[in-house]
DNA sequence: CCGCTATGCTTGCTTTTTACAAGTAGCCAT
DNA sequence: ATGGCTACTTGTAAAAAGCAAGCATAGCGG
């Protein structure tokens, strides 16, 4: 009675656990949530082909069901273009905040991979000036609003 | 030929995406992972049975199958204690490493969970003097080192 | 020394989720 | 009107998670 979904994300066994990270997991605990944001907040993808070509092989399906809960649970929105085909995805200012999130990822990830692709630049000003780069992130992260105005979402 | 393991924590499709976002995703990509490190760095608990008791009610075998895998990440390690029953599990600087990530996560949580559980004055500590937190915290882990003695929970 | 209990797992089986391959629907251009 | 592009949905098989048992070892009590 409690689940009408069907996964992980969702779901953990469903408990009332107020526990700050297991509802940080409810939302973003699985192997791809993470990765569509990351496209959303870095890389200029923001259309499901976008997603679907980024490199890691999502399915299709699973595609879907991710951007309709990230949808549900407030961290992305849906604007269909009115002229274009295809639709673009964008952050809400809740998905903007897991930016720092992100970015302690980045740095654990650059001092712990040998091979990490991070750019040194980059991982530097997180950890020297990582206000300002904030600041700079989300100003561009806004900036990309305007491209096809129209919003509509679930 | 791209994989030798069964899960999605080890084995996103096994690309050689050095990507941070994915590599970290490797590591910790799933719904119980970060709760056992959770556990660790901010709980008590360090036995297998603290875990499954943690409530939020992992399996056995996924308990089992995270810890060996963390364990071969070099996020834990396991110290048979030679005179008690039972093994205890330590946070390797690798994992003590992850606390900025935690911190991020909680604070998030604190911020969009209007049920949060995540005490007040704790949040307020990661907005306002997070470096001095962080050092605390690292402080207290390594004391735990001998055996279970400190005090220190959320 | 023998059985009892507690801890830390492993094994077998079922249910749920993911992966992969197709197929469909809407839009627009030619 | 048809062909191609984008954004999905559907069907099915494989993989992982959930669940309930079982088993091994260590310590203890008698």
């Amino acid at each position: 009675m409690k689940s009408k979904s069907t996964s992980p994300a969702e779901a953990l066994p469903g408990r009332p656990s107020h526990c700050p990270i297991h509802f940080a997991l409810e939302t973003f605990g699985d192997a791809w949530t993470l990765l569509i944001v990351r496209d959303l907040m870095f890389k200029e993808r923001s259309t499901y082909t976008d997603f679907l070509r980024a490199g890691e092989g999502i399915a299709t399906n699973i595609l879907a069901d991710r951007l309709a809960r990230l949808g549900r649970a407030g961290i992305i929105t849906r604007e269909r273009a009115g002229d274009r085909p295809g639709s673009h995805y964008r952050l809400t200012p809740k998905g903007i905040d897991l930016l720092p999130i992100l970015l302690e990822i980045i740095a654990w990830s650059a001092k712990y991979d040998p091979d990490t692709a991070a750019p040194r630049a980059f991982v530097r000003r997180v950890h020297r000036e990582r206000a300002a780069l904030g600041r700079e992130i989300r100003r561009a992260l806004r900036g990309r609003k305007q491209s096809a105005t129209k919003e509509m979402n679930s």
